[in-house]
DNA sequence: ACCTGAACACCGTTCAAGT
DNA sequence: ACCTGAACACCGTTCAAGT
């Protein structure tokens, strides 16, 4: 006798995400997540193997998401760069969940192929992919040390972040 | 009655330290701690507030040990940056903790200011911090993405690491 | 075919009782 | 003064039983 469904993937992903950024990662529980779409917990294994299955899922919602705003950019390595600590303050678990969980390859390749093209753009593509990589890990130590206070000197972090991205931008494009 | 102490905070830390790097965070429990060290899990309590107490102290002494080895460097950017890079791989489950738990500050400060002299070096004091926060967001960045997989497109790791470090220490090296 | 209650093996943590 | 067993409120997960 089949019953109707009474929550949906996509409904519990999204559940997952909103508890996530609410409540952090020791929050998001399995009968957290069944409390909010309104089944009892053991029914979420019909849908997600386990609760690292789920993390992944909404790991991979995150590249997403960041993926939508680096698409939104002017296509530079500044605009990128902006984009994404901006991404990281207003979405922290997030961020620091895509960076401790190994998302969905295809969405994780979509994001940086963005990265990739700006680089691209600025030093050719003999050496893009490296010009890329030491972007992207620039601006993800910078995300990743501004959201743990990691940065407890003085000193104005807008000025540090500029100064990065300056420096960066000038190295990258002068040549040798 | 007095009762002789079974363990001491030192011995809690150290053995803190090595589950959390054999077992990952989920496995450095109070119970497998106090297994470790000889007595019941709530013995601990005696010693440590909580478990998060705990990792707060794992962490500082995951710091002082990055500190250590910045210590043993010859004291150029390149020289940190490849000294903290191999204390990422060498101590992931380390690294990954002292960037999401908050150490003791002066532990941080310590580590921070060869960071901080190598880069006043290099560029004077007026731009040392700003300096200083863009190697060491690079560094963070760079060794959160390889240890998590997130370098997977093709492409030398090894050469991508020293194609940052040149052109960064070249970036800060030219004045303007 | 999905949903549920009950159950299991774990957690962190508290606390009264021992020595 | 430290240590312990017992207990509590939680977890993730399994599974037989319902519809």
């Amino acid at each position: 006798m089949p019953t109707p469904d009474r929550t949906s993937l996509a409904q519990i992903v999204a559940a997952g995400t909103e508890i996530l950024e609410a409540e952090g990662p020791s929050g998001l529980t399995m009968r957290a997540v069944a409390d909010r779409v309104g089944v009892r917990a053991p029914s979420l294994y019909k849908r997600v193997r386990d609760r690292d299955a789920l993390l992944s899922l909404v790991a991979t919602a995150a590249v997403d998401e960041l993926g939508d705003r680096l698409a939104a950019t002017d296509g530079t390595l500044a605009g990128i760069a902006r984009a994404y600590r901006a991404f990281a303050r207003e979405r922290p678990e997030g961020f620091r969940l895509l960076l401790s969980t190994s998302p969905d390859a295809d969405s994780l390749a979509r994001a940086s192929a963005f990265v990739l093209r700006a680089a691209d753009d600025l030093v050719g593509s003999a050496e893009a992919l490296e010009a890329a990589r030491l972007v992207t890990a620039w601006a993800t130590g910078f995300s990743t040390m501004e959201l743990a206070g990691a940065f407890r000197l003085q000193g104005d972090l807008e000025k540090a972040f500029e100064f990065g991205l300056a420096r960066l931008t000038r190295a990258l494009s002068t040549p040798d």
